[in-house]
RNA sequence: GGGCCCUUAGCUCAGCCGGAUAGAGCAACCGCCUUCUAAGCGGUCGGUCACAGGUUCGAAUCCUGUAGGGCCUGCCA
């Protein structure tokens, strides 16, 4: 009800200038929802703060400003409480109206922006020849919806995947295939590595015991940036075999992203080097070639560098960083670039950043943002490990979510007496399953750390999202029972609200618009899951308490039109969370 | 040493650009299926919002300090 807040706010300023004059055109009624049902919709605080400038009492102004207000259209008459809150409350008729604009637009009142903007979203970013593990899924889910919601706004979004396809570990991978498997250089469509993390290890272990391989792993990076074509072709296998492994979860999770890894940068990166030094940026120092900061400072006090070139004469992910960001602003022409990464590269993006704006790399108006998320714990609070000291696999959690979903589907179809197919399980248990994986990420502040458990990254009770799966089922299963078509309601039939319970839902539908909107600025997808998950309790009550189906007419319609709006707000709300929804479970 | 973040119910977490009596889920306990799927609804229990100051008409929220925890801090990404 963004029409409404700012209907409510501009008329609350012109009371207040009529009340005391246009010296007070400046002041915020601070309109906000209230903060409890029993005040109404929304309360004006302005008047507390409004006592010292008026010399007055703070109830006496809200008085004042209470006699000039006309808000007659769209409120029951204000009331002031406590030390001067105005209280406002929505009339039925004007919900009832907007209940019927919501329900003849797709979009369900969120409009899109006036001015799109060109935004890159960088998240994923797996790395090559290493499993994904949890800590992808924080960066692949949330960059994921975040660019939902951003695409759904109006804005151009390039989904960007920054793959680690480069750099000193491919040395020893690249040499390491070239002794177990020659013949993958031969014919690199035929070969399948098997298990990339087990092969990651052992070239691992062979680098740190092994000189002789040491020094191989050192010739095959040279040669590997030089343009070797074997050692361009062992790098080729590599990428491929795993990204065909990451293909398979992002198919299973419906995420799209375009595939853009450290190596594309590779040729840039000499110019950015150069370009630094032209502009006077570039110092040499202990052999390196560095950007010294400002505002970062080492242990004795002394201006800390951003190594952008090693004494060895290679480039790091600050020189990959910095090229990435020229092409993006330059090339991509975005105007907005997001990295989905972890909080524990802040200082890194903040090194990144600052270095590109002195270095003219950032237009004005483009607007670079790390977007953090905390790290994924252990239930001891350090660094998330199973207790072999490996971190979960994302495709086994993945696996586990459905199974689990399945076992629980199963043992309800067997209490119940129902008869499904094998079909209709497996898609209901894939669905719920990665549903609930997905929606325990996204519904937790992403700002937060992170204490995993696999108990409650698959729990299905609660606020879960089969909670939210099983209210959208609950409103087919009436248009199933009831023979409804709920596109043939008829824009005639009116909306009438009756019950609390009727009331409670209605107003809920009608703050989409605010939620995604604020999803939109602050990135925080967890308000949306917020959102959803209260939507499906009042919906939930709702069902409770009133009979849909067998209601008299005019009635039944009415009621009919809300069950429809709450499955639409909820699909809509859980398609920006890259979530699914069931007719039946 | 410096920087960033965190500390809210037994557990996991919301709330944090100041507003009225601090919320939810889980766990525990008590009710509710002849009526649209009970993956549901209602109720009970549960708090020194780490601690100490400060600002304010008003602080979980803003500021300072203390304690505890996490992450980062020159050639990995």
């Amino acid at each position: 009800m963004l029409a409404a807040i700012a209907t409510l706010t501009d008329r609350l300023q012109q009371a207040l200038v009529s009340a005391f004059g246009p010296e007070l055109a400046d002041a915020d009624p601070v309109l906000v929802p209230a903060s409890k049902p029993e005040f109404g919709d929304y309360q004006a605080n302005g008047a507390m703060a409004l006592a010292k400038r008026l010399k007055n009492k703070p109830r006496a102004i809200a008085e004042q400003i209470v006699a000039r207000l006309e808000v007659g259209d769209l409120c029951e008459p204000p009331e002031i409480a406590g030390p001067g809150f105005i209280n406002l409350r929505l009339r039925p008729a004007y919900l009832e109206a907007q209940l019927k604009v919501l329900q003849r637009d797709e979009r369900l009142g969120v409009a899109p922006v006036q001015d799109p903007h060109k935004a890159i979203v960088d998240f994923s970013s797996p790395n090559i020849a290493k499993e994904m593990h949890v800590g992808h899924l924080r960066s692949t889910i949330i960059g994921d919806s975040i660019a939902r919601v951003l695409e759904f706004m109006g804005h151009d979004v390039l989904r960007l995947n920054h793959v680690g396809d480069w750099g000193t570990q491919f040395g020893m991978l690249i040499t390491h295939l070239q002794d177990v498997c020659p013949a993958a250089l031969a014919d690199d469509s035929q070969v399948d590595i098997g298990d990339l993390v087990a092969f990651y290890k052992q070239a691992k272990q062979r680098f740190d015991e092994d000189e002789d391989f040491k020094g191989r792993s050192r010739e095959a990076v040279v040669g590997l940036q030089a343009g070797d074509a074997t050692a361009r072709a062992a790098w080729q296998v590599l990428c491929d075999q795993s990204r065909q492994a990451f293909q398979k979860i992002y198919d299973r999770l419906d995420i799209c992203l375009t595939e853009r890894g450290e190596s594309f940068y590779n040729p840039l990166l000499p110019t950015v080097v150069a370009d630094l030094e032209q502009q006077g940026l570039l110092v040499e120092d202990q052999g390196a070639r560095v950007v010294f900061l400002e505002g970062f400072t080492n242990k004795d006090g002394d201006p800390l560098p951003l190594i952008v070139q090693k004494s060895d004469g290679g480039f790091n992910y600050a020189t990959t960083d910095l090229a990435a960001i020229r092409y993006r602003t330059q090339q991509d022409g975005a105007e907005r670039v997001l990295y989905v990464v972890d909080a524990g590269q802040a200082n890194h993006f903040a090194q990144v950043f600052q270095v590109a704006a002195r270095a003219g790399w950032v237009p004005t108006g483009v607007e670079l943002t790390h977007v953090p998320f905390g790290v994924v714990q252990g239930e001891d609070g350090k660094k998330f490990k199973t207790r072999s000291g490996e971190t979960v696999r994302l495709q086994d959690l993945l696996d586990e979510a459905v199974k689990r979903a399945r076992a629980d589907l199963e043992s309800r179809i067997q209490a119940e007496g129902r008869n499904e197919t094998e079909a209709f399980i497996a898609q209901v248990a894939e669905i719920v399953g990665l549903g609930a994986v997905k929606y325990a990420d996204l519904s937790q502040n992403r700002t937060s750390n992170y204490i995993f458990s696999y108990d409650k990254m698959l729990a299905l009770q609660g606020n879960t999202a089969p909670y939210l799966l099983y209210a959208y089922v609950r409103v087919q299963g009436i248009s199933r029972k009831g023979g409804i078509d709920f596109t043939q309601l008829g824009d005639n039939a009116a909306i009438h609200l009756e019950d609390d319970s009727e009331f409670a839902l209605a107003k809920h539908i009608l703050q989409l618009d605010e939620v995604v909107n604020e999803v939109a600025q602050d990135l925080l997808p967890n308000r949306l899951c917020q959102y959803l998950f209260e939507l499906s309790q009042k919906f939930n009550q709702f069902y409770d308490r009133c009979a849909v189906l067998q209601a008299a007419e005019p009635q039944r319609t009415s009621r009919l039109m809300v069950c429809d709006l709450t499955a639409r707000t909820l699909k809509l709300g859980l398609s920006l969370l890259g979530i699914a929804v069931l007719e039946r479970m």
